[in-house]
Parts: structure tokens; sequence; C-alpha cells
DNA sequence: TATGAATGAGGATTCATTCAT
DNA sequence: TATGAATGAATCCTCATTCAT
């Protein structure tokens, strides 16, 4: 996504003309804000069209059908965050438990304050109506974050910061309390209390579960 | 139901029979599946008729509109099992540790593996186009919940058995890892190993979750 | 309907068992009510029943469907009425411009003034729908009223009262200004000044005619 | 429309043209026979779509709704009639006599022997279904005709012409045997004797009524 | 590449009619 | 006779998709 793309066009046509290039783009951001407001079934392409500023037409140029750009739009905007998630726990040289906390605040603020947490709400919300989608998702994100995290547990445990736990069900609930946060935080966005602070939501989390699977 | 009663009837087998007691609770059973399955839009009257043994002219004997339906559906199944854990924590008399552990497994059992559990996931993907029903679910099921569980933390923390932590944050902390497990089972389903168990992420959940809160 | 009524519970039952009598006229009254408000595509069954005060399941018992219901109504309420003119014409024995003013003013109180004063209007409307139907109206009421009318003209014109017109057309003048009252007054009552006065509408129309077809 | 025109195009006949402009024309015309010929509610739009040689989806492209529809047939085709006899009204020279006669004519040929003819039977058949419609009807149709029709009727008593008579009732008694044969001749069409001649009934009626009205 | 008029299958809703009670 | 629950055909309207321009 960065410069490398942007030169890989090389032209004498200056970078300004991108307009060719945006538009997919800006077709997927928004039908991805449409999808995760409305769900799949109430969201119209006239509207994802309007909302793209082009019409309805032009998504056809793109895009072979409603459920194609469904899927572009849950794979084009969710796997590169794992990767950058992978890379972090590579590089990491810290304790598990600082990796743990690394891990969830990363995963917030790539996701849950961008417009990206809409699409695990999404894929809950239409997981049955697209089973081969959903395989996909479940394979190249939940499991390959869950891996990630149990990775970063069983780490724990081996240098003896962390007391024996089932590893796999341990990455699971060191991340379903984000899960459940970046689902229900636009779910009742409207009815919570102005003032429900996530910051603390996470601190409280993580201090309550590092605690919880400490050795003691 | 008993077989007494289905022999009174001598067995010619009419096109129909007057259900007015019955009919509402099998169509609104049978709009919870379809609703939860599909979402709202993707469900069709048709198909919910057809489940649940009557036609389309009959729902609307008993529910205005789609909408109408739907909001029964949330409305008439969901409010009674809060009252039964209300119940439950007044009634007992056990350590708050013991309260915890027990909300927690009677959640399960009495919404996790019920139809039950399709209801949070339908709210969450619904919510935007119901305000109105999400405002209810929100104060008369969310927030009651909430309120029944943070009690029962500052029970804990008086008597010295939880260290000091904020109370309305780790009441939402101890039920968010059931809210993203009742929601995920269904979406991935069919993508998860058999062998998950939800008994032993329960067990784990309680386990990490009142290690962590224990006063050391 | 007062205490004749009640006491008809007794089973000695004379003439006050009029219900079973009275039942399919109150229909029809209610029918008559509606159809004209409404049109007859636009008219529920379930209005006319609640109306009438019975159920949808009785209209059945008296009338075969939406149509015969239809037709009772048209059939039973205006034919009469042209008897009426006719014995009226019969027996008079004054001057014809006397008698065409009669049966004029007779018109407006037996028609245009009580709920048969919709019959015209409904029938104008519907009659594309009810052919056989709108050649029974046009047979009985339409023509018979018209030759009614050509007959008092005739007298006039031979007794020198009235100068030479034709005949037919002159009767049809006669009567189509009450035709359109009573239907432009039913249409557009919401929107005519109050003051209209109808009786003024009446007296101006006799009064032309009958200078306009005098003998000079 | 002529032939120079359909030659210039080759003959591969699309499935469909860009008809913008005379789109919603044909639609309103189309509708404006049916709705004449069965009333507003039991006409289908689909009827109307094929006879305007579209398909149902296209409605809506120019109405928004069956009722927008029966506005648009009733505010666009009647309007402009009104606005040619106000203007035949103010050309003319000769006398008040002549002027009632030529608009009695008028309107016959412009209104009675074209498809408006159907306008006014629809407004006395729905006028309670669209109360915004037939307000406006009453305003911009009935009263203006009526207006219309006084002023000469006024200028004729005032000249000398006519005796002194209630003028906005002797305007509408010389309007309302065209109403009435207006909607009665499409009601009773298969009725009525195949010798009906509607020209002698305007001739007797322009006859009775300026005899009627004219000063001895 | 982009448009937007036109399509037509599909679904929510209504209501005349039936029939067990 | 009277009821009213149940039916299902009929119809309005929507919206994903196509295609001439």
């Amino acid at each position: 996504m960065g410069h490398a793309v942007t030169r890989s066009k090389p032209k004498t046509s200056p970078r300004w003309h991108r307009r060719k290039q945006a538009r997919p783009a800006e077709i997927v951001a928004a039908a991805l804000e449409l999808f995760v407001e409305r769900g799949f079934a109430a969201t119209k392409l006239a509207d994802v069209a309007r909302r793209a500023g082009v019409t309805k037409g032009t998504l056809y140029l793109y895009f072979e059908s409603k459920e194609a750009l469904f899927k572009a739009v849950v794979r084009e905007t969710i796997v590169p965050v794992i990767a950058q998630g992978e890379a972090l726990a590579r590089s990491f040289t810290g304790s598990a438990r600082e990796l743990v906390e690394r891990l969830v605040r990363e995963y917030w603020r790539l996701v849950g304050e961008t417009a990206l947490a809409g699409i695990p709400k999404l894929m809950m919300a239409e997981a049955a109506t697209f089973p081969e989608l959903t395989r996909f998702y479940y394979d190249e994100v939940v499991t390959r974050g869950h891996r990630l995290m149990a990775g970063v547990i069983e780490r724990g445990m081996k240098n003896g910061e962390f007391r024996p736990v089932d590893v796999t069900i341990a990455a699971k609930l060191a991340m379903s309390p984000l899960m459940h946060a970046v689902v229900a935080r636009r779910a009742f966005a409207s009815c919570m209390p102005e003032g429900f602070n996530v910051q603390k939501y996470l601190d409280t989390h993580i201090d309550l579960y590092l605690h919880g699977i400490a050795k003691p």
C-alpha cells in the first residue's frame, strides 16, 4: 500500500491521475460503512454508489455483483492487519506479559478505533450467508490471530511468567473482550453513557487477565 | 398435547385448526430461528410462516408487520432470563466467587445453549435498523445484566474476596467472553474444529477471571 | 330496537323476531354507505361487516360474494323509487308544468336528500365493472325515469303548454341537473361553500327550464 | 414519428430505448384510460405499464406511487383546458348568448369527445379517497369553470340580453347537462341506443337554456 | 470509463372467501 | 344462525442487474 505501489505505474501521467486506481478503493470504503451500518441485505447498491460518488452502473465495472463487492470488502480490508500483528510479535523482544499488553493495545489502535472495527461485526452478522467467505475469514483472520496470541502465551508459560493453562483457550480469552467491545460499541453507540471509557476497559482487562494468568 | 387429548379428536385432519392460544408463540419461535440464521432483511416471511406451520396471511393476524414480529421476538424471549438471574443472585448465600461462577454457568445453560443465544447476535446485527428496540434491549437486558453482576463484584470487594477494581468494567469483563462466544459460535459453527470444548472455555474463563480479581 | 327486542327472548316469538329478517337490510344499508363513499374495489367487507354490526362470516350467509352484495345494494334500494314516481304521474291532475316541477322536487326529496343519492354515483363509477347490473339499472331506472318524464312533456306539448321539442332529449334535460347535483354534491361536499343552496338550485332550474320550454 | 426518423435507425430493435422525455406523458395517457375505465383501486399498475409499453419498474422512475400517478393524471391533463376556455371568453366579441353557445360547444369538443372526458368521472368516483386532490380539482377546474361562465351570464344580464337570475346558479346550470352527459355517456355507453345523438342533445340544451334565460 | 434508463424477479402486505366450531 | 381463525391469490413496490449511449 505504500509508495511502491504508487510507483508501479510509471507512465508519464503524474500521480494526480489516480482517479482510475482510486475508484475501487473508494467503492470498497463506501460499501464497508454501509454494510456495517445496515447489514448486507439491507444495504442498497444505489446508496453505496452515491456515497462513493459514482452511479450504480459504475459499480459493475469493478465488481461482478453485490456479493463480490461484499467479499472484496472483507478480504481487502482485514488481512493486512493480521500481518502487522504477526510482524510485531516476531520482532518483539520484551517479556510475554508486555507482548500480550502490546498486542491488545495495538489491535484496538488498528482495528477498534478505525473503520476496520466494522468487519468483525459484519462477519458475525452475515456468516451464514457467505459460507465460503466465512471459512476464509476464519482461517485467515480468526485462526491466525489466535495462533499469534497462543504463541505468545506459550512463550510466557515456557519461560515461567504464566501458570499452566489451556493455551488455545487462553488465547481466545485474551481477545474476546476486545471482540465483544468492537461489536457492542457500534451496536449500542447511541445507548451507551457518553462517559464510557474504552481506555479503562482495556486497562482493566489487561490487568485482570495478566493477574489471572500470572504464576503466583 | 397429551395423548388423551390427541385421541379425543376424530382424525379427519381438517385444513386448519383454531389455535389462537398457541399460534403467536409458535410464530415467534420460528421467526427467532430464521432471523438469527439469516438476519432480518434476508428473512422471508413466507419461510417464517412455513416453519411455524401456517400461511403468510396468518402472521398478520398476530403481528402488524415484519418489524413488529421482530420486536416481539426480542422482547418476549429475552426479558424473562434476566429476571431469573436476578432472582438467583438475591437468594444466593455463598461467597461472591461462587456466585460469579454460578451466574456465568447459568447464563450459558439458559442462553448459550438454547435458542435464546441467537438474540444477542440479532441485536448486534440489527441494532442500527431498530433504534427504539435497541434502547429497550440495552436498558432491559444489557444494563440489567451488568448491574446484576456489578452487585456481586461489589459484594466481593466489600467482604475482602476481591481486590479493588472498577466495578462496572469488571462486571462487563466477566460477561464479555460469554457474549462473544454466543455470537461467534453461531457465526463460525461450521468452521470450528469439532473438538472445541465450550465447557473448558467457561472453566478457563472462570479460573482466569477469579484469579485475576482475587485479593492476593 | 327498544324494549320489544329485549322481549324477543321468550320463545312465543311473534313478529319481534325480525332480527333474522333485518340482517340483510342492515348489511345492505351499511354496504351502500361504504360503496358510495369509497367505491366498490376500495370497500373492505370487513368494514361493511363492522358497520352492520356483524362479522365477515355472516355476510356470506346472506350474500354469495362481494359482487352479489353490490348488486343487491343497487337492485333493492333503487327500484321502489321509480314506481313511486310513476304512480305520482298517473294520479296527477294538474298542468304539465306543475307536474314537471312536482317530479323534480319529489326526486330530490326521495333521492337527492336520502342515502339513495349514492346509487347514481355508484353506478356511474362502477358501470364498467358490472355490465349486467348496469344494463338492469339502465333499463329499470334510467329508461323508466326518462320515459316517465317524456310522457309528461309530451302531454304538455299536446295541450299547448310547451313548444315543440325533441321529447326524449327534453326529458333528459329536465333531469340532468339533478343527476349532476346528486353526484357532485357527494364528491365535493367538503369543498363546497357551506352556503350552497340546493333549494335555490332547484328553483332556478325549474324556472329556467319551464321558461325555456314554454310556448311563447 | 415520421418515416424519415424511423428509417434513420438500423433495425436491431434493442430491448429498450432511452425515452426520458416521452415516457411520463405516455404513462399518464395510459393511466388515464385505465383509471377511467376501471377506477383507481381496480386498476393494476401492471396494466398501466403494459399499455404504456414499459414495465412496472419504469413507472416508479417517474412516479413515486400509484397515488402520485393518479394525481399527475388529473393535474396534468385537465388544467390546460380551463385556460383555453378563459382565453376564448376574453377574446370573444359577440353577444353573450353567442358566447354561452360557443363555450358549451367548445367544452364538448375539447373534453366531451376526447380522453379528457374521463377526468370528471374519475374525480367524482375517487374524490373521497383523495381529499387534497379533490380540493385542487374543485378550485382549479370546477370553480374556475363556473366563474368563467358566470362572467358571461353577468355580461348578458347587464347588456339586457338575459333576464335577472342568480348568476352563480345559472352558470352551474349551463354546464350541468354537459357534466352529466360526460359521465353518463361513458358509464352507459354499451346500454344507450346507438342512435343517441349528442349533437342534438347539445342543440336542445342550448335552445332551452337560452330561451329560458332570455329577456322576454 | 461512466452513465442512468429500463428491466423483472422477488417479497411484504391486503383482503375476499372458507370452514370448523 | 353466527363466529373469526386461517387461507392464498393478487398486487404494490423495491432493487440488483443490464445495456444503449
